[in-house]
DNA sequence: CATTCGAGACTACTGTACTTAGTCTTGTTC
DNA sequence: GAACAAGACTAAGTACAGTAGTCTCGAATG
């Protein structure tokens, strides 16, 4: 039932999904939900944690095997995948996880370790890692929701200017790598 | 009016915004305000228009008499300072333009504007400076709206990352602009 | 075989938000 | 002083979220 849910979120866009429409998909009266789901706000915590565990399952299927850079492309490539293929469940990753500690928080904890996993690759010192870490999920993130909400205009493929901004990520992160001993990095302020 | 509710979009969340609330606000009945907007789907519209004219102006502003490193670093910080201060209608700005040509849209091409007019610094070619465009945006795009949305939950400075995050990324544009009169960047794939 | 018990569906109802239609007041203009 | 337009109002209708209490059917148990 909270796949069904997704799945209306993805492919009719999250803020349509309503309870009366999850009903009547699924041949029930919309009362008849609530012996199943608390109600609005807990289903979108489900859906939440539905989506970052696919979510985490992909990167980590993605990476396996791989190190510096072939594994930075191909997590790159499924994070992009993702929210192309669930534009809607997506954005629920994203909700502030409030003041109450989830339990969808330990699943985000899952992709921020496979992430420093990769990126530990580089040995760069910790605090660098997590600029990284950082600066990668805001390059992916970033690029796969303007690309989703159609905000890139101009006629030049997508996939061109994704593949450049990672090439152009991994090498920062090798510059970063010989060189860059001292805590800045690639050109000093 | 469109004022006030970006004011209640910015300080209780986009989402928190009603046409009773704004009423309420404005010391009126709902119904009263169909006399100025025609709803909530077209002050939605203006409230973007709104967002872009502002973002578009912070950016113009921050960037002025300046080139490369430093209007890219000047950029930057505008624009994550612009979300910070507009969490709520910042989210607006992005919604897909829809079918219909909106006037907003003539908005969102001046950012374009002022972003290739700084990356022209660099001297790339056409097509790589629209990779450059779109890479810049998705970093600070990412950047901050993962910020807004509590995401980055190690205790380590945000600033510190956003600033090398932003380093990096003109350290690689200096790169592909010295040595990279080749389709592809940094390092080869 | 009969009883019980519980999961899961239902009807009925409340509160909130968006929206439309039509009316009334108020201040300005001729 | 009268017509007019702007902008407020009341009344009414729709859709959705959520609550309370009821009914039914199938399985486990005596």
């Amino acid at each position: 039932m909270v796949a069904v849910a997704a799945e209306i979120a993805d492919r009719e866009g999250l803020d349509t999904l309503t309870l009366a429409k999850l009903a009547t998909r699924l041949g029930i009266k919309p009362p008849s939900l609530f012996n199943h789901v608390a109600g609005m706000p807990a289903l979108r915590r489900e859906l939440r944690a539905l989506a970052l565990r696919e979510l985490a399952d992909d990167l980590a299927a993605a990476a396996v095997g791989k190190s510096l850079g072939p594994a930075v492309r191909a997590l790159a490539d499924a994070y992009r995948r993702f929210v192309r293929a669930h534009r809607g469940i997506y954005a629920l990753t994203l909700s502030a996880s409030g003041n109450e500690p989830e339990p969808a928080d330990a699943i985000a904890e899952r992709i921020v370790t496979i992430c420093a996993r990769i990126l530990g690759g580089y040995g760069l010192r910790k605090r660098e890692t997590i600029h990284a870490i950082r600066a990668l999920r805001s390059l992916v993130h970033g690029f796969a929701t303007l690309e989703a909400a159609g905000g890139f205009g101009m006629p030049v493929a997508a996939d061109a200017s994704f593949a450049w901004m990672v090439e152009m990520f991994i090498g920062g992160l090798e510059r970063t790598a010989v060189n860059g001993r001292d805590e800045s990095p690639p050109a000093g302020r």
